[in-house]
DNA sequence: GTGTCTACTGAATGGGTATTCAATTTATTA
DNA sequence: TAATAAATTGAATACCCATTCAGTAGACAC
C-alpha cells in the first residue's frame, strides 16, 4: 500500500513539467498499457488477465475498468500505443535529411533503437500479428507498421541506386531483403534475450 | 449428425490402407488438431476454446478430453504436428540431392509448398511463437523450426559459393536475407490473403 | 471542522469455459 | 442373436475471469 501512494505521488510528480499536453489521466493509462506491455510478453496474450496487468502495475482489480471501457480497449490501445511509439522512432530516422546512404543507415540503426527494439515490445507485436486475422482492428494497426515503413525503405533504395547508377539492381528486392533481414533479428532476439548486432 | 456418422466411417476406410502404423484412434487426433488449427486461424489462440474446436470438427464436447489429456496438451501436439509436417516437406527438398543450384531452388518452392504455405498455418506459427516466451514447450519447437532451416540453407549456399569460385560473398548473410525475403512472404500471405509468386 | 469532489478500491456478480462422467450408441466377439 | 467392449455423447460441475458498484481515502474549499 505504501509503494502504490509513493507510485501515485510519483507519477503526479512526473505531470506537472509535461505542460498540459498529458493530463494526470494519461499517466494511469500509460501505467496499465505498460503493465499490458509486460504482461503479453511474459503469460501471452491467451493468458494476460486483468488481474495480472493491474497486479504487475500494482494497482487494483478494478482500475482497469475505470480507465478502459473494457478489456477489449486496453489491449487495443496498447496496440496503438506500440504503434505509434514504432512510427515515431522510424519517422525520427528518415526525416533526417541528409544522403539516402545515410538515411538507409539511420533506418537500419532506427529498428534496433532500444525503444522499439526490446524483447517485451517484439513478444507483443508478434502476439497481435497473430491475432490479426480475427480481428480486423488489430490487422488494420499491424498491416501499417509494415507497409509504411516497407514503402519508404524502398523510396530510399532506388534514390540509392539511381545515385550509384546501378540499374541493373531491383530497389524492391533489395528494400524486401533488407527488411526480412531486420525482422529475422527481431525473431531471434524472441529466442536468444542475449543478443548483439 | 448424419454428417458425423459419413466421416467417421470415411476415416475409418481410410485407416485400412495405412497398415499398422496409424491406428483408428490417430484418425481423431489428427481431426482435432486440424480442427484446432482452423480455429486458431479464425479466432486467434486466446479464443480458441475446447466448444468451438469441436464444434468445427463436428463432434462433441467431451471428444477433446477423451483423445487429449487437457486442451494444453491439444494445443502442444498441434504445434508438434505443425512442426513435423514442416520439418518433412524442407527436408524433402533438401534430400533430393543434386546441385546446389537445384537445392536451393527446391528448398525455396518447398517454402510455397502448399502443404505448409496455408494462412491458416502461417497464422498459427505466429500465434505459437508469440507465446514461445511464456511456454518453453513451444519455444524449443520454434527455435528448432527456424534453425534446423537455416543451418542447411547456410550449408547449401557456402556450397554454391564455392562452386562458383565467389569468395567474396558472406553466405550466412545471403542465406539470412533469403530466409527474411521467405518469412516476408509468409507475413504477407497473412495480410493479404490473395497473394502470388 | 464540515462538505464535496475526484481517484481509487476490492468484494460480489454473472457469464463463460475446461473437465468429468454416467448414459448411450456403435463395434466386436462368442 | 446375445454379450461384451470400445467409442462417443452432452449435461453437470467447478473454476476462472471481466465487469460492476457501493464504499473508502485524500484533496481542496469555505
Amino acid at each position: 500500500m505504501n509503494n502504490l501512494l509513493l507510485l501515485q505521488r510519483h507519477n503526479m510528480d512526473q505531470s506537472k513539467p509535461n505542460s498540459g499536453a498529458q493530463h494526470p489521466k494519461d499517466h494511469r493509462k500509460q501505467q496499465l498499457i505498460e503493465a499490458t506491455i509486460h504482461c503479453i510478453s511474459a503469460y501471452g496474450l491467451s493468458n494476460t488477465t486483468i488481474s495480472r496487468v493491474t497486479q504487475a502495475a500494482e494497482l487494483s482489480t478494478g482500475i482497469a475498468n475505470f480507465y478502459f471501457s473494457s478489456k477489449k480497449q486496453l489491449l487495443l490501445e496498447t496496440l496503438q500505443s506500440l504503434s505509434a511509439e514504432y512510427e515515431e522512432v522510424i519517422r525520427r530516422a528518415f526525416s533526417l535529411s541528409e544522403t539516402p546512404r545515410k538515411i538507409l543507415s539511420n533506418v537500419i540503426q532506427a529498428r534496433f533503437d532500444p525503444q522499439i527494439f526490446t524483447t517485451e515490445k517484439i513478444a507483443v507485436w508478434y502476439a497481435f500479428t497473430s491475432e490479426s486475422r480475427a480481428r480486423n482492428e488489430y490487422m488494420l494497426i499491424c498491416e501499417d507498421k509494415d507497409t509504411a515503413f516497407m514503402e519508404s525503405l524502398v523510396g530510399t533504395v532506388k534514390l540509392l541506386c539511381e545515385k550509384d547508377a546501378r540499374a541493373d539492381l531491383n530497389p524492391i528486392a533489395i528494400a524486401r531483403a533488407l527488411e526480412g533481414l531486420l525482422n529475422g533479428y527481431w525473431e531471434e532476439a524472441l529466442f536468444q534475450p542475449d543478443d548483439f548486432d
